[in-house]
RNA sequence: CGGGAUGUAGCGUAGCCCGGUUAUCGCGCCUCGUUUGGGACGAGGAGGUCGCAAGUUCGAAUCUUGCCAUCCCGACCA
């Protein structure tokens, strides 16, 4: 019976649902909008994380936790975030049930148990964190103030999607404090590096990195950096932001300093953030009709092994030889997975594994032995090839970065065909239309143009990357003058 | 919240139009045995408020009404 399941371009949202379904990374869960991340993609989850900490470590940032409920005035401190996210708000007004007399055995919300104030139960942190921040910083030496926190967050979408949009999610949200305006931009542009790096070394996700435009901006900052992704139906991915949040929230929670020179100032802060939905990312951008393909470097289990029994007798000289060659494999630091399970035959392994994306698999049999080999297996390309066993750990340690550099490269080839530079608005429709992608043209810097293109072709500017030349131009839309290109795309 | 579709076992489904035995089939699950180089086979077995509620009827998975949920398309968004 085949698990088998297809990508095509009018059923790709049915593709990414079964493969995070099959693939045992999260399920649906019985709450509205909400997952269960599975142990295996928890465990996909947990190396991304932990490489981000390290990261984040070092550049000087530590971690802390506030609280995940915002009372109502705290989170209208500052009118443009406020305003951004009232719509999607989950909001605690009540604090007690009782029995219902009307319906023995069943509950009520108790209607003498209303909250004074009501709680916003977090979108996002800013406003409980700049309230608590008022209270640590007084001084310029207490600057800057460089804290992340891990947390879950809740937005309550109109439509949600596995990894990409839940209505409660997991992410880290970074939020610093700066003496001056130079110092917090420096910070902003250094977490997008950040992001960038991880994205690009660990999840092997080439990313273009730029800067929104004013209607795409973080509600509350003055300007946001971004990274963004193509995924293989050729819709882009804002992978990560970083905001430069000015002195909106100094001055709305009203945190100043004393400078050196005896000053009150209002500090210059930044939030960064990413989320479970980089895995949606990874999914949407590597995985083929087998199921996942999983970076090595991140990848829960890098090399799955699979003896292949034949008679008793076979058992304990093949799990003997599986157990020297895990050692080994461990010895390296590689994480190694043995199915020496006897329900499943080789080729339900086989199968299974692929699907989970585990990069190599190392089957053994009678036959192996014999020559003194294994059958070893690389996920991306689907190449079999038989390997001495002599040197082998030596050999799959060097396989597992060539298959990270291997799995980076095809999507950064992929991203290169499917970004058009068009110079007309004729162009500009056809190839969102077919080809799809990133189109680089120009655009007059307009707020009304930006939105007359949305409605017109549902592309939006994914952003104005950093590394730009300076090109004169014109507009695709309006015919005015422009200085550079941008970045559009049709987007999830 | 607007437009469309769908709710039958863990998953995928037949039956519904035209009401009538014990609700169909496949996968998965459990037991025993044989197997194991690409998703094994045989025998036996467990599992169901047919989304919920009310109505029509001698009788409802099937007809009617209301509600709920999910998915897709819009608006919104990490």
């Amino acid at each position: 019976m085949s698990k088998a399941i297809t990508k095509r371009a009018d059923d790709y949202s049915q593709w990414y649902n079964d493969l995070v379904l099959k693939s045992g990374l999260a399920d649906h869960s019985a709450v509205r909008g909400c997952m269960v991340i599975k142990p295996y993609g928890f465990a996909l989850w947990e190396n991304m994380r932990d490489q981000l900490d390290k990261m984040f470590k070092e550049t000087g940032h530590v971690n802390a936790y506030f609280p995940l409920f915002v009372p109502k005035s705290l989170f209208e401190a500052e009118e443009k975030n406020a305003e951004g996210f009232a719509k999607e708000c989950a909001i605690v007004t009540h604090y007690r049930l009782k029995n219902d007399p009307e319906n023995p055995g069943k509950l009520i919300v108790d209607p003498e148990a209303k909250l004074e104030e009501e709680l916003i139960v977090r979108p996002t942190s800013e406003a409980i964190i700049w309230n608590t921040y008022k209270g640590w910083i007084q001084s310029y030496r207490d600057l800057p103030l460089l804290i992340n926190q891990w947390a879950n967050v809740v937005r309550w979408e109109m439509r949600t999607r596995l990894f990409l949009r839940t209505a409660e999610f997991l992410w880290q949200e970074g939020h610093t404090a700066h003496a001056t305006k130079e110092e917090a931009l420096v910070e902003t542009k250094k977490m997008l590096d950040v992001y960038a790096e991880f994205v690009e070394e660990y999840m092997a996700l080439p990313v273009v990195k730029g800067v929104k435009s004013a209607s795409e901006r973080f509600a509350g900052a003055e300007e946001t950096y971004c990274i963004e992704a193509l995924m293989q139906d050729g819709k882009a991915l804002q992978a990560g932001t970083s905001h430069f949040l000015g002195q909106n929230f100094a001055k709305a929670f009203d945190v100043q300093f004393l400078t050196k020179e005896n000053k009150q100032e209002y500090v210059w802060a930044t939030s960064w953030g990413v989320s479970t939905r980089l895995i949606g990312a990874l999914i949407m951008a590597h995985s083929d009709d087998l199921g996942l393909i999983m970076p090595p470097k991140i990848a829960p289990v890098q090399v799955v092994l699979v003896p292949i029994y034949k008679g008793e007798e076979s058992k304990p000289v093949l799990d003997g030889k599986l157990t020297e060659i895990v050692n080994g494999l461990k010895a390296k630091g590689i994480r190694t997975k043995v199915d020496d399970s006897d329900h499943n035959r080789p080729g339900w392994k086989f199968a299974e594994y692929e699907m989970q994306g585990i990069p190599v698999r190392i089957a053994l049999g009678m036959r192996d032995m014999e020559n003194q080999v294994v059958e070893l297996a690389r996920r991306d390309t689907q190449e079999k090839k038989s390997v001495p066993m002599e040197g082998l750990t030596e050999y799959v340690s060097n396989l597992l970065n060539e298959i990270q550099i291997a799995i980076y490269n095809k999507a950064k080839s992929f991203r290169e065909e499917k970004t058009t530079k068009v110079d007309t608005w004729d162009e500009f429709e056809k190839v969102l239309d077919g080809k799809a992608g990133f189109v680089s043209a120009h655009w007059d810097g307009t707020a009304e143009t930006e939105e007359l293109i949305k409605q017109e072709t549902k592309a939006t500017i994914r952003c104005i990357p950093l590394n730009n030349e300076a090109e004169e131009g014109v507009c695709i839309k309006s015919g005015k003058p422009s200085k550079e290109r941008v970045l559009f795309a049709r987007a999830y």
